[in-house]
DNA sequence: CCATGTGTGTAGTGTTGACTGCACACTCTA
DNA sequence: TAGAGTGTGCAGTCAACACTACACACATGG
């Protein structure tokens, strides 16, 4: 039940077999944190860090950032903002495309992208 | 610049105004806080309380749950949970939602809510 | 006039989030 | 075989969140 560590140990030990310099201290103290911190993030032993510092690591291990914070149980503030900004409409939307498959939420999504919105 | 305490007084004293029950003592009673700390949040001298605590607010002065928990800078864990199941997709989503105005965003709540989705 | 109701000030509480810091045992490798 | 690097155990910190508890002063209406 433990996602987000073991979702990252298992991609920074995919990345180590291609570059040492992935070793859990190495990692830790670019993304500025404890090793042994960041051990217990990995094992579970620890819920996973705040948005800012998942941020990093989403950027050192070329992680989708939404999708790491997602398994941290977090979203991304940007999009709570949007939220926050028109909460009627989106609140209403979204509780809409919950209900909705994924193919019909990505031509959703493409729609608005090269529609004439 | 407390947004959510203002407003929260403002609508209390209406109901108030054809309503004695809707006084900070009773209303907070109902809801199930001190008083004070009522006060203190109508005020703004506080923090706003917990989603669960907005939650009752809203049902009790008929406020939408969604409006004053923006409001309040947060959004429904109902909304979050939605976007954490599929963060890539609705992130995407949301940010293109972001940059357009009130009035496409509408058209397409509609358009979901009675197209053939 | 006093009992009841009103809003508010101050102080204190338990819990969680987000970490640090150091010591330890193990494993390579130079 | 000493030294560097590896992951981990344990203890502790510091601030914030989400509140409670109680005392106070005012007012008001029966």
């Amino acid at each position: 039940m433990d996602a987000f560590g073991s979702y990252l140990r298992e991609r920074r030990e995919a990345r180590r077999a291609s570059d040492r310099s992935y070793s859990l201290r190495q990692l830790a103290t670019r993304v500025g944190i404890e090793p042994s911190y960041l051990s217990r993030i990995e094992r579970g032993a620890e819920s996973p860090p705040s948005e800012a510092t998942i941020r990093r690591l989403a950027a050192e291990l070329e992680e989708d950032e939404d999708v790491l914070l997602a398994l941290a149980g977090k979203v991304s503030s940007d999009l709570q903002d949007a939220i926050r900004r028109r909460p009627a409409l989106f609140a209403q939307l979204i509780r809409q495309l919950a209900e909705l498959p994924d193919h019909a939420v990505l031509r959703l999504v493409r729609e608005v992208r090269d529609g004439d919105w």
